[in-house]
DNA sequence: AGCACGCCGACT
DNA sequence: GTCGGCGTGCTC
């Protein structure tokens, strides 16, 4: 028999399968999916398994090496998706598989240096000899790092045969192992033991009847009872000595949710409109349909109440469900909901949690202890086998686009999974993208429509104030004088405040007033931001930091001064202009630590904080019952964005925010700080009204040739010589021209709005398009034709559908 | 990605 | 004359 294996290589010249012979002890258990090791050139790598077949037309094949799973960890499905991935994301195979899999199963490369002649490295490399002193092997990395000299004599030693090199694979994921006991004889025989215990064995007196009390055929982990049950350890060895217990090492689950007892909760009963909306739903997963539904329901109108119900009808029928949520560590609320539901038969990816963590709730799914996993993007490649409904919630969100390679949307991943497996997928949203909604209306996808809040409750006024107009009137802060009484008068009723401002750190940049000069980072084309705690100047792309300079560098005059306004400059003048109000303000900077946004979220909870500032963070998910003030500080940060999605972006993001106001029984009110209170964007988000939004939209994406009426691809190219860069771009500009039909719209190469990041220079082409078949195949021999290895090179990368075009 | 082979400059 | 620079090509 023999294999086809791709190798853990993510480099274009090997991402093929190469053909290995089943070595006949392990003929039975290599099976497709399976990870492998196999010798590959001179090296030892991991390979992934994708096929199994009789012949191979190469003469002569190296063996397999050895077998790492017990089981597939790529089902027959994955393996196939991931051809498919490849092919449709431009990425390499094997990145595709990788992707897939939680990052444990990445394989640690070393290698050792092992002494084969000891004779002959006395006699010929004396120098060498303390090297192996405290063995036969040394490892290669240590020697690189710590005897640099030697290594020149090394490799002479490697090639005389008196030293061998010995490359090794290590597999990460490893299960956490525990200790536990359990009782090897019956509850007779352990009753007999405890009654002839005698003063001096008290304590295996207390251990046996611990077995005989309960449950004597279960495991206990030995922690456990020495902790809970005041066992020792000592007694129990004796036991187990004795024969009347068994000790043994089991595999644990490592439970990130454990301690955490949901509350089962049961089904809530649905408004018409929900039940309305479930039934084609689970009509779809009864008869195993790959339809596609999109749930556009206003915020509060109870979706996931929707998606509970079909879940459970999933998993009556023995299937399996996937939900997605952005960023899940962002709402918490939702994990929780499904745990209450579901229990343990919940996995959760969680970008929060330990690897191993991930590797474990990645088990549950693969061995089917599960029947729900909710997750994040990479959760839609959950390895069930029987998979019954995909859900992805908030589906206009930006990040189900993985912005590096693989460059996959997981939309369309869900709905490829769902073609394969003949299961419906549902994307929920209030704000749905545009293209989903044109599909919808053009009845490739089935509407589904909730107008009406769960409560009921009407959705709060909104409120744009047009900041010029403040201008006039003389008020140069930030705070419109509505918003700040607002404020006011909500510190006086004890309700909270959230307050949204798109932009952290202090402020945007740092300007000279006597020459003009703006402080730019000196790795990439765009101003630093000023971030006060600290007096130091970011670069928010490269990481860059400098301390803040107190004269111009260009000039030498004192007058630098700072512009636009961030979080922390917000939050620095309510300390000023209130400061009896509690902030707690979150971005970023303050969240960066694990854990520290569900404790920031739990404070402004329970009532420690009046008011709560934040970036795009606190956009989504939050349920404050006294929150019954939202203000958005500058509706228009992103609106001006050089983005085709800037609208759209911005109309998303003003109705989330606005939905975080008077969920509950106090009423809420929104106020949006606006330069241009007239853009459709803000007035349509204002009142309430995305199908306005929608078409106001669909004209000027029409008139310019974008999404949905056109495809996109971006070609990105890089390189530290801008006139390199910029002759590459324009030649593959002009093939592209060449090769796609006249249909088709070339643009570029264009300078984009940051010219250079991280010392390197970019330029990039836009293909619009609407059926390009020999597209994909002509970018891919563009790829592999620029792309040039080693760091000083010309970079290439390509973006399929791009979501932002920076 | 590694690693070797291979063809040209500065040194014992 | 050799050491070693990294360009090119191969890995079942």
């Amino acid at each position: 028999m023999i294999a086809e294996v791709f190798i853990d290589i993510p480099a274009g010249p090997v991402d093929r399968p190469f053909d290995y012979l089943i070595p006949e002890a392990l003929k039975s258990s290599v099976i497709p999916g399976m990870r492998v090791t196999v010798p590959f050139g001179r090296t030892k790598r991991l390979g992934f398994v994708t096929a199994l077949k009789e012949t191979s037309e190469l003469p002569k094949l190296k063996k397999i090496d050895q077998v790492i799973d017990p089981i597939p960890v790529l089902t027959d499905e994955l393996l196939d998706l991931g051809r498919w991935l490849a092919d449709a994301a431009l990425c390499l195979t094997v990145s595709a598989y990788q992707v897939m899999l939680p990052a444990v199963m990445k394989a640690n490369y070393t290698k050792t240096v092992d002494l084969k002649n000891q004779e002959q490295l006395s006699e010929k490399y004396p120098s060498l000899v303390p090297l192996f002193s405290s063995g036969k092997s040394a490892d290669w990395d240590e020697l690189v790092a710590h005897h640099p000299a030697d290594l020149r004599q090394i490799r002479l030693a490697i090639n005389e045969d008196i030293l061998t090199v010995n490359p090794q694979v290590h597999n990460q994921a490893k299960a956490k192992k525990i200790m536990a006991a359990s009782a090897e004889a019956s509850k007779e025989e352990l009753a007999a033991a405890a009654a002839s215990c005698d003063g001096r064995s008290g304590r295996q007196k207390e251990a046996l009847q611990f077995f005989i009390d309960n449950n004597a055929g279960e495991r206990f982990p030995v922690t456990d009872l020495i902790k809970n049950h005041h066992l020792t350890r000592q007694s129990l060895s004796t036991l187990a000595q004795k024969g009347l217990l068994k000790i043994e090492t089991v595999e644990q689950l490592r439970d990130p949710y454990s301690g955490s007892v949901e509350q089962k909760t049961k089904p809530l009963p649905l408004t018409d409109e929900q039940a309305k909306a479930i039934r084609p739903i689970i009509r779809s997963v009864e008869s195993s349909q790959d339809q596609i539904f999109l749930c556009h329901g206003v915020t509060g109108s109870g979706k996931t109440e929707i998606y509970l119900q079909a879940i459970e009808r999933v998993i009556e029928l023995g299937k399996q469900a996937i939900v997605l949520v952005p960023e899940i560590s962002l709402t918490p609320q939702m994990v929780h909901r499904f745990k209450a539901r579901f229990g343990d038969e919940v996995a959760v990816m969680h970008s929060a949690l330990s690897r191993g963590e991930k590797y474990d709730e990645w088990r549950k799914i693969r061995e089917g202890k599960v029947n729900v996993a909710v997750g994040a993007r990479s959760a839609v490649f959950a390895p069930f086998e029987n998979l019954g409904l995909i859900i992805i919630d908030e589906e206009h969100e930006t990040s189900y686009k993985q912005e590096d390679n693989p460059r996959y949307h997981a939309r369309d991943v869900a709905i490829r999974r769902g073609k394969i497996n003949g299961c419906p997928v549902v994307l929920g949203s209030a704000t749905p993208s545009l293209e989903s909604y044109a599909r919808a209306k053009k009845k490739v996808y089935t509407l589904l429509t909730l107008k009406e809040r769960f409560n009921h409750h009407p959705m709060p006024p909104v409120k744009v104030i047009d900041m010029r107009e403040e201008m006039r009137d003389g008020n140069h802060s930030m705070f419109s004088k509505e918003l700040f009484e607002k404020i006011t008068d909500r510190l006086n009723k004890h309700e909270q405040t959230v307050l949204f401002l798109n932009r952290r750190g202090y402020s945007t940049f740092v300007m000279c007033r006597s020459c003009g000069t703006v402080i730019k980072c000196p790795h990439c084309d765009i101003s630093l931001t000023y971030h006060r705690a600290n007096h130091m100047l970011k670069c928010h792309y490269c990481g860059f930091e400098m301390r803040s300079p107190d004269t111009c560098p260009a000039c030498g005059s004192d007058s630098m001064r700072y512009f636009g306004s961030g979080t922390q400059k917000v939050e620095a003048e309510l300390n000023r202009l209130l400061p009896e109000a509690r902030v707690i303000r979150m971005d970023v900077d303050t969240t960066r630590q694990k854990g520290g946004h569900e404790k920031l979220l739990r404070q402004f909870g329970g009532h420690q904080a009046d008011i709560l500032l934040g970036t795009q963070m606190i956009a989504k998910g939050l349920d404050f019952p006294e929150v019954t003030l939202v203000g958005v500080l500058a509706a228009d940060s992103m609106l001006h964005l050089p983005d085709f999605r800037a609208s759209e972006k911005t109309f998303q993001l003003l109705t989330q925010v606005s939905g975080r106001a008077g969920r509950h029984e106090l009423p809420g009110e929104v106020i949006i700080q606006s330069y241009t209170p007239e853009h459709y964007a803000i007035i349509d988000a204002a009142g309430h009204d995305y199908e306005r939004f929608f078409s106001q939209e669909m004209q000027i994406r029409h008139r310019h040739g974008y999404p949905p009426f056109y495809y996109l691809a971006l070609i990105n190219v890089t390189h530290p010589e801008a006139a390199v860069a910029a002759d590459a771009a324009g030649r593959i500009a002009s093939i592209l021209k060449k090769n796609l039909s006249s249909a088709a719209q070339i643009l570029g190469p264009v300078v984009p709005s940051i010219a250079r990041i991280k010392d390197r220079y970019r330029f990039q082409c836009m293909v619009k398009y609407k059926r390009e078949p020999e597209l994909i195949p002509l970018l891919g021999k563009i790829e592999r034709h620029f792309q040039e290895t080693g760091k000083d090179s010309l970079q290439l990368s390509i973006d399929m559908n791009p979501v932002a075009l920076m």
